[in-house]
DNA sequence: TCATGTTCTGGGCATATGCTCAAACACCGA
DNA sequence: TCGGTGTTTGAGCATATGCCCAGAACATGA
């Protein structure tokens, strides 16, 4: 005991505290008095036992408006899986929102007996979705990634989903081994002919379920934001009519995917649409309507996870 | 929408309050504001939301001392299966603390690929779990209670788990048709004749994971608390050694079983010594380490969910 | 219709909470 | 040993929260 690791006892102690505050109920007060230590303190546990994602919330009951709108949604677009979360107001983060509802529904499939594929994009949506997972065996699942987790600088990519849930979920993964973005053509086509990236393609494309995050691509495009694609870039695209992207691949309004500088350099496995297997989009936001009904009607995705105002706007 | 059930557009209300409260983190005034509530019409909302368990809050780290305790019981007692829940403190309901856990452990079993049959006892305990589990589908296996469901007064049971469960777990489950407790010695014999109290008698003997309460046999016995026998009943338990008690059936300080009073009118399914499969106590408090101390050392059961306390007090 | 009992609402207040800021502290290289 | 640098700690304060209570709204039954 004298000598542990300083930060895993922290997180002990916070866990601690935020056992005792959110189960316990009791008040930080107290729980500095039993602890032995300040007010301030228990403050700072319990606020870091909730910012370390240490304690899940979840809610037991669906509101009748969001069961509504998840009628509306699977009449409207003719989907397979739909899921509405109530919206979190004005200052709320859509992203919040969702990230529990698609974490349950995620949840959903890797509890099937069967076994499955489950094939992931990429998106803060979906990265949100995989840490709020509850710890879970799926040994008879495949996990596969859909995204290169290859990052410029070499590294496994941050933005690969796969990487994060794999900390939840003991189930083989199957993370994408090209780059996200190659430099050139001839370096992706020289990666997508290793044995290993031809395995993990062939997974994607007999995924039985898929989930992905869906990118709006105006000025706040997060391929923008997240530096694969230069401004310049970005306005050509728009010129072309790209409306949305899944996993890196744009498509223009009416979900028909468009060439872009990015296409013959990309890592990621394109989603063909009308595929028969449930492809569950997660986003949230009114920014990603536009993007959201253009992968809906261009039936690249045929589920969906998202708030109570985008849904609302989508039904528009 | 203008004629809608008020209870049902209440706990609409309440789920969207304790929605925007426990995950969006927005403060009660921001709530009423939004909701177009006065702020304490807000804070009853939120308040509701936690009372009527729609909110759950899950702590997501094993505490290294839990985790010591849990090591310490399975080698002294030889255990198949031990859960440590943090203590809630002086003041904190013990019961509280290992419902949350308890619920995981069963959810655990459930989310097993092959179908196995579940057994339940009764007890406080027992009945948290139940309450704190998340909702779902097990088809495959089977959920039967050991004790059974007619109430004196001819209703089902309050005291039966497995309705409780049955509204959160989809799978099929086997109430046990005969009184908790018959009348006479003649009557019990008549209803463990019949044929549905046979089937639930077998599956109950053939389950391959049990859950049960384990109750302490002091003047403050759930036995007495809930009227199943009088002051004078228990005191002459209390000569013969009583010690505790599992699904009413009586054992010692060694956990050999009783003979009682009740022991020829009770209609539950007795769990006898050294089963194979998993039985596992749930139960927590300083009250009941007599009980369960016994219980362990008879081998009644092999397994257990409690808290920090009690498991400390289990070891000395 | 009105009296009556019950539930619900919102004001007010004591207390709990979160945050800021300056002091203390540990760590590290010179 | 010293001074710099970054982190942690505890005091104080503005604000949020929980709860009590008086009054309003509502349902009930004569």
């Amino acid at each position: 005991m004298s000598r542990s690791d300083p930060e895993a006892s922290l997180q002990d102690e916070a866990a601690r505290a935020g056992w005792m505050y959110y189960v316990g109920g009791k008040t930080q007060d107290q729980i500095a008095t039993e602890l032995g230590v300040s007010r301030q303190r228990a403050q700072r546990l319990v606020s870091r036992a909730m910012t370390d994602g240490l304690v899940h919330v979840r809610l037991e009951h669906k509101i009748a408006a969001c069961l509504v709108l998840e009628a509306e949604l699977t009449r409207r677009f003719g989907l397979c899986e739909v899921r509405v979360a109530p919206s979190l107001g004005d200052g709320g983060d859509p992203t919040r929102a969702i990230a529990g509802v698609g974490a349950g529904l995620m949840e959903k499939y890797l509890r099937r007996t069967e076994p499955l594929i489950m094939a992931l994009g990429t998106g803060r949506a979906l990265r949100a979705c995989a840490d709020e997972m509850l710890p879970i065996t799926a040994e008879q699942h495949r996990i596969v990634s859909l995204i290169g987790n290859i990052a410029p600088d070499g590294s496994a990519s941050f933005y690969d989903v796969i990487i994060r849930i794999s900390d939840r979920v003991r189930a083989p993964h199957f993370p994408m081994p090209v780059p996200v973005i190659s430099d050139t053509a001839a370096e992706r086509a020289m990666f997508q002919r290793l044995r290993p990236a031809q395995i993990v393609f062939d997974l994607a494309k007999a995924a039985d379920v898929t989930f992905v995050g869906v990118g709006q691509m105006g000025d706040d495009a997060p391929l923008l934001l997240d530096g694969f694609v230069s401004a310049p870039d970005l306005a050509e695209m728009q010129a072309l009519g790209a409306t949305g992207e899944i996993a890196g691949w744009v498509f223009d309004a009416q979900g028909k995917y468009i060439e872009t500088c990015l296409s013959d350099r990309l890592g990621s496995a394109r989603l063909e649409p009308n595929r028969p297997a449930p492809v569950i989009g997660i986003a949230a936001g009114l920014r990603k309507v536009r993007a959201l009904k253009a992968a809906l009607e261009g039936h690249i995705i045929n589920g969906l996870v998202t708030d109570e105002a985008t849904a609302q706007a989508l039904l528009i």
